[in-house]
DNA sequence: TAGATTGTTAATCGATTAACAATC
DNA sequence: TAGATTGTTAATCGATTAACAATC
């Protein structure tokens, strides 16, 4: 039933592709060309074909790809139809920037809980999301299966609490501390880095080089 | 005095070797050889000479690299030395989470100000920075020039500050907002962006397949 | 000196682009 | 039907890995 591997980087264009096409619905058009959607995008039909092509054939000669219809492939094959859940450790600047801005039900994940050791927020509520001590966490992952934890927790922390998480059994780690986690080799987790710091050290080179070819 | 032309791959990797290096240097590590940061890092020793070739000849043969002076090396190489300034737009959760523990001084930035609509914050001071009002972005960017705006503002208002931002001569954005950014071809501004949406779909996508695996 | 390890050149692998028969 | 555009196979390009002479 598993198709063969998909490369990461075809991976990485998948949740583009996502949103220009829910871009595009959204502005009521109803189908596109790879050779349309490319241009808007920036990248060549071929390699749209090509990617769409991992997963089945979405398109029809002559015709192109109905946008509602591809958009609809494409978060199947994201997974956003899988009813996600997801809880969040640590409720300081950054988890509360989560739990009140980012919309998790949009991309396919329910946030149902949220864990701090802070006395004077543990047991209030946030965005209608309830803080729960970090003690509890055990027990209450042992009753709600739960697919992915978000860690937005001081980095000193992060290894012990990642443990905690793949011994309750969740899938994935989305991992916004600035530490690399280093969890047992037969963990069978699945852990996305969001390292603020890479990223600005890497608009940093880069706007450093531009800087030298002006010279 | 330019150099050829680094791949984007090669970029996203020098982040990662300043952040071990600087945890070897951390820990006391004098000296390492490319075979031993290769297997800490999970990359070929093949690949860590084949990057660091790009930008010179940091090591020494039998010896391996001196962990300090390559630290160093890579640091001047991101630009982390080069007196770069940011300001902040949008002093929401985000923006505040930005304000009060993200170092961008350990990056090599110093964050001069911030700057939000809101009443009840502006004027007010967050983690040692002023909030302006943003009526006054264009003012207070022509007394100070800036390398990188930061937006953690709503999407809807993105690209218009976008466009002030590099109409005011900014080098870099570093684009928090869940908006694809588009501004004019000539405009010379490296855009970085953080689609936290995009990292959390590839996220899905992987515990999702990692499912299908185990049928 | 002998062993270790570099920087670089060559070989391999994988990803992107081009071409085109199939067909709506 | 004729034009457009797909999915796929082949060609190209670029990135990673392997090999090795140079040398500390």
């Amino acid at each position: 039933m598993r198709k063969q591997k998909v490369s990461s980087a075809v991976i990485r264009r998948l949740p583009r592709y996502y949103r220009h096409l829910n871009d595009l619905f959204q502005a009521g058009t109803v189908r596109i060309s790879s050779n349309a959607l490319g241009s808007s995008m920036g990248l060549t039909a071929s390699q749209i074909r090509q990617d769409l092509s991992c997963f089945g054939e979405f398109g029809q000669q002559g015709y192109g790809y109905n946008v509602e219809k591809l958009r609809g492939e494409i978060s199947d094959i994201l997974g956003m139809n899988r009813s996600h859940t997801a809880v969040i450790l640590g409720a300081g600047n950054l988890g509360r920037a989560l739990i009140e801005n980012f919309h998790f039900e949009k991309n396919g994940f329910q946030l149902t809980a949220a864990f701090d050791v802070h006395p004077d927020i543990v047991g209030s509520t946030i965005g209608g999301v309830t803080i729960r001590h970090t003690d509890t966490l055990e027990a209450y992952l042992a009753e709600h299966p739960t697919s992915v934890g978000v860690l937005t927790v001081p980095g000193r922390v992060a290894n012990g609490l990642a443990e905690r998480l793949v011994a309750a059994g969740v899938k994935g780690i989305w991992n916004f501390t600035n530490i690399e986690l280093s969890l047992a080799d037969g963990d069978n987790v699945i852990i996305e880095d969001v390292h603020f710091a890479d990223s600005l050290l890497a608009l940093s080179y880069m706007i450093s080089d531009a800087d030298d070819a002006r010279e």
